[in-house]
DNA sequence: TGCCAGGCCGGGT
DNA sequence: ACCCGGCATGGC
């Protein structure tokens, strides 16, 4: 079922080219500030660093918390998320020395553990590190995903994280490409036609699939 | 103009 | 175990 709405997504909407940055790292820093975040704030912020040449493990994690912050300020949650962003980056130094490759070629579910101990790294974050910055195969799950598919009737509105991955990885070839690319299809429907406020339900690619009498809320 | 955005944490029951 | 407030900016 969720592979056969992966394919009418895919056909109607076509690729969709994520994630919206150029290299793992970037990456990784926009999975963290893009948290209950409009993705144009978080743009601003990792223009910012950009421009002072700090899109690299060793050179962000040498700016003081305090200069992070300004920097991050148009992202929002700024004080929180220079603290979370330096606290991933002390790991990465630490454990790794900065060296992603070696990061991601470690065992995947050990992996997600550590970042999940993490101050600041929840489960969509650290899936979508493992995903889109590592090309491993995890499924993202996030409030698009969650809406649309309770909306839909395939999942319980009062559905976990874990159950919304569990049920989706269960009926999708482990493929990252695959995962990568659903995610990136579900939150497009999120945005276009699956709003909170106004969704425009009739004009989904996904509308016959709904349930009878309309989407449950 | 208010409401919302690709979460997560910590403290209170 | 659950529930809830806090965190903050910018765009529509």
């Amino acid at each position: 079922m969720m592979h056969d709405v992966y394919r009418r997504l895919f056909d109607a909407l076509g690729p969709q080219y994520w994630w919206p940055g150029e290299t793992p790292f970037e990456i990784i820093v926009g999975a963290v500030l893009t948290q209950n975040t409009n993705w144009q704030n978080v743009e601003k912020a990792i223009r910012n660093l950009r421009e002072d040449d700090l899109l690299a493990p060793a050179a962000l994690h040498a700016v003081p918390v305090e200069e992070l912050e300004e920097l991050l300020r148009p992202a929002g949650y700024f004080r929180v998320k220079a603290r979370r962003l330096h606290n991933l980056l002390a790991f990465l130094m630490e454990q790794y020395n900065g060296d992603l490759d070696a990061m991601f070629a470690s065992n995947v579910n050990a992996l997600r553990e550590e970042l999940l101990s993490l101050n600041g790294i929840g489960p969509e974050t650290a899936d979508s590190i493992l995903l889109y910055a590592g090309g491993l195969p995890v499924f993202v799950v996030d409030a698009y995903t969650h809406r649309i598919l309770s909306r839909h009737g395939w999942i319980d509105m009062e559905a976990d994280y874990h159950q919304i991955q569990d049920f989706l990885q269960g009926q999708l070839p482990d493929d990252p490409a695959l995962f990568n690319e659903y995610h990136a299809l579900l939150v497009y429907v999120g945005k276009h036609y699956c709003r909170k406020r106004s969704p425009k339900c009739d004009e989904c690619p996904l509308h016959d699939l709904l349930p009878e009498g309309g989407p449950g809320l």
